[in-house]
DNA sequence: GTGAATTACTAGAGCGCTCTAGTCACCGGC
DNA sequence: GCCGGTGACTAGAGCGCTCTAGTAATTCAC
């Protein structure tokens, strides 16, 4: 009944258990038609390598541990594209998600009780005191969140460039009076921030920055406020995607005309900006080169001793159907 | 440098290694004075017992796997509620995601390299020969799709009463010419319309159905036919949350006011249907419950020897602003 | 034709636990 | 004062692998 172990598979292809485990490692010391053998003996048992006991019997377990949130869908993305990573590296992938009712500090735990190597936290609230704390037990890469925590690594897209590229790609189209709704305390709101004042400076023109948030309410209340007085203004870059999604519709609801009388951009390519009724032009974090790079961090941190680094990525303009010339 | 293992733990302690692992079992044969020196050693030296190897020693793991995709808010809330579930009847969760790039295939193997003892599987698109084929290793329990395949569990919604609800919930306001737009071949369209048709003949009222599907795009091509020709409708039902989101847009871009000249309800309460600008009357599935009861059936099939089961939960109604008493 | 190198394989100790089968007090009953 | 019982603890095998050391057989150098 139970599944059959590597010693069945020995005695069915007339070797020793130790043959079959080189043979399923992939490890030289086997000639061909042995190998062909066992293998063959391996599928028509239905064999297949205790994934526990291999790693018991190794020093090294070659996991990596990653929590996530399970709503969203950003580190969705990311997930999938850390299994390919890990993947090519060599490496298995542990999840464990975070939720409500499911602290950051419970996942944590529970990927240590399976002995995860290193781990990968995707956009973790955990103070910097506390990931400095794990860090000391083993690597820790942060992605997706700015900070500076003793020992840890971190693995994030360049915000400051970002809101660049957004307002660059206004004045492309010819838009001057440019406005930025912003994350207010939100991570990274700083950056996108100051990355679209310096970007308006450059051009030689004046930033009008909005008070907003992370959530579509904000948004809503950034677009009531801004058709209060809307001035010359012609295009809005927005905090994130969920607060464009709520001035959009605010402001579409006033009458006026998205994008021919306003453009408006958004910020982390989510798959609310990706509905077709929606189609919002946004910024794209890229979640491969983010992925390879936290998979990249964490074996290396495992293998040599050297400091742990902050790698910034630069993130790219999706352009969609809510950004248009400007009209004046 | 490593973890301490038990063995350091007995040896601070003063004890053997079994004492050691008695304690950590919470099983009996310790006395509580050696209890309270084995825990303050353990915790004096961080100690945590290692998962794996704890596994391959007992026979049972007590391991649940479960699939899910990773995109999909209305998985994550299940997964949420399967950490509950699974806790409280002893049993540990392992997760694997399924993405484009990565097949539930993929998931599953990865699971049962883990030795997991039972599968969860949510929404799994594999087909019904497939779902066989696994449940004659161990346990299968499918959740929230309606399948028929040999030794598989399944746990899913009433879709028929859901539907039955929110015909009910509109001929309670009132309403009497209704609409649906339907799934088209999607998993619970069926269930769904015939809920629907049912509610509505039982209340002598006739039934128009609108081809849909499951994405937004569906639910503004239904909403163009639909203005084309509204006749005396001034209430519909849409298949699920985001047909219901784009058939909403659609509808209130043409001019017509939402719940004021239409009732809208949607299906599955996604985040969508609670974002504020959407604010989406729709039917929830009882994730808590749905959960429950796949952990209680994996259990149960694990050991007893009981056949299969399919278990139907009753989805429940959430009224938000989408709907209003008819005004005619 | 002897010794070294190479290839193909095996024996057996471990990995960190669990769990069965003990051992060794100590206690009460008669 | 002997016996069985009970509670507290230990020895050691085993879970299904990996991996180091070692053996046997072949090949090659000269």
């Amino acid at each position: 009944m139970s599944r059959p172990t590597m010693e069945d598979v020995a005695a069915r292809a007339g070797v020793s258990r130790a043959l079959v485990s080189i043979v399923y490692r992939d490890a030289p010391g086997a000639s061909e038609a042995t190998r062909a053998r066992v293998l063959e003996a391996g599928a028509a048992l239905g064999y297949h390598p205790d994934h526990r006991a291999r790693l018991l019997g190794r020093t090294r377990t070659r996991l990596l541990g990653v929590t996530f949130d399970v709503q969203a869908p950003f580190q969705g993305d990311l997930v999938e594209a850390l299994y390919a990573a890990a993947e090519s590296s060599g490496y298995d992938l542990a999840l464990s998600a975070v939720a409500r009712t499911r602290s950051e500090a419970r996942a944590v735990q529970s990927l240590l009780d399976y002995r995860c190597e290193a781990l990968i936290l995707l956009g973790p609230q955990l103070s910097a005191s506390a990931l400095a704390d794990l860090a000391t037990h083993q690597p820790v890469v942060v992605v997706a969140r700015k900070v500076k925590a003793a020992g840890v690594d971190v693995v994030r897209t360049d915000d400051v460039d970002g809101s660049r590229q957004a307002v660059r790609h206004l004045i492309d189209l010819g838009h001057r009076n440019i406005l930025h709704v912003d994350g207010g305390k939100a991570p990274g709101a700083t950056e996108r921030r100051t990355g679209y004042r310096n970007a308006m400076r450059r051009a030689g023109l004046t930033p009008v920055v909005l008070p907003g948030g992370s959530t579509e309410d904000a948004g809503v209340n950034a677009a009531q406020t801004f058709l209060k007085d809307p001035g010359e203004i012609t295009a809005a870059t927005i905090f994130n995607d969920r607060a464009a999604v709520g001035f959009l519709n605010t402001v579409r609801d006033s009458g006026l005309r998205v994008p021919d009388d306003l453009s408006v951009i958004g910020y982390d390519n989510t798959t609310l900006a990706t509905l077709t009724h929606i189609d919002l032009t946004t910024i794209a974090q890229p979640t491969p080169a983010l992925a390879k790079l936290a998979v990249e961090r964490a074996t290396v941190r495992l293998t040599t001793k050297t400091p742990p680094t902050e790698e910034v990525v630069a993130p790219h303009l999706i352009p969609r159907s809510t950004t248009a010339p400007s009209s004046t």
